[in-house]
DNA sequence: AAATAAGATGCATATAATATACATCTTATT
DNA sequence: AATAAGATGTATATTATATGCATCTTATTT
């Protein structure tokens, strides 16, 4: 069982641009800083827009906000968003050929399972992975905030 | 986020062999019943038995019994053993390359969501998703009990 | 208007994980 | 010896995931 790469790009993604405090900042720069794909982070920037997480301002002078406060993005809608498909077991996804369907008492207990998973994830916020270590995130990642005159 | 085939096949055969109430099984017979790969299912046959959840016994005659009642072998625990990798990401897998590990908060809150998830799934005993329907499973498997005389 | 800097999109490719098949070996029973 | 079962190792197929590339659109600046 793992999350996959997409999902924890995503995660690191907000959690760069949260870090930014509100000041824009490029998808490049993002990928620079993580040293990741900066195609595949393009991708995602891109699902986060179109899913109300991210704005996207194009052309120059452009780049990446949240959409929303940090303290508002619970993780466990982030993640759901983010992962392609959350169907544990055959059943639960499509093309099911499991003959015991109809009867399964295990059914119900993954999807519980489930429900805790993303219960829990979703008593944290972008916020609470980001302001309590900000210096030391900023640090590693290279941010400088550019400070207001 | 899903579980592998494996994992599922793995307590579909548990539970195949629950609902046989003590009777030896072949994992021929097992897979038949399921319509589904009886080399795939060989290997977690064998995968669980030597994690001492399930007694082969090879030669004419044999086959497979629990190794331990069934209502002591809980659901978390099952998927502990039969799924690969429970790595949800980069940082807690191997090979690890994400710059922001020393710090990262959001670590944390992914081992407590698994931890929730584990919990929650070991609640439940494969007992618990056997016996309550276990004559509409048999029906559906094809089980027939040889009664004793 | 042109140049430039950004994101958007679609297609192709590479890689890795997973599932499946096949062949052969071992063990136990009859 | 024959047969029925599981054990094991290797190879292959399939699918999911990750990555790369080319082109397009949008916005800003000069
Ligand atoms: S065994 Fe139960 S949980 Fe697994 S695929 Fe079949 S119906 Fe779903
Ligand atoms: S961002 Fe955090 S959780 Fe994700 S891989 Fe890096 S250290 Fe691990």
């Amino acid at each position: 069982m793992r999350l996959t790469q997409h999902t924890d790009y995503g995660l690191r993604l907000l959690m760069y641009v949260a870090l930014k405090n509100g000041q824009r900042c490029t998808i490049r720069e993002a990928a620079e800083s993580f040293a990741i794909s900066r195609n595949h982070l393009m991708k995602i920037a891109n699902l986060l827009q179109h899913h109300g997480v991210l704005n996207a301002t194009r052309g120059k002078g452009g780049g990446l906000q949240l959409a929303k406060p940090a303290n508002t993005l619970r993780l466990g809608d982030l993640v759901q968003t983010l992962e392609p498909d959350m169907a544990l077991a055959e059943c639960l996804g499509e093309n099911n050929q499991c003959v015991v369907t109809s009867q399964c008492l295990l059914i119900g207990v993954l999807s519980d399972a489930l429900h805790e998973f993303l219960r829990t994830l979703n008593q944290y916020t972008l916020e609470d992975i980001c302001v309590p270590k900000q210096s030391e995130l900023r640090s590693l990642l290279q941010i400088e905030l550019v400070t207001a005159e």
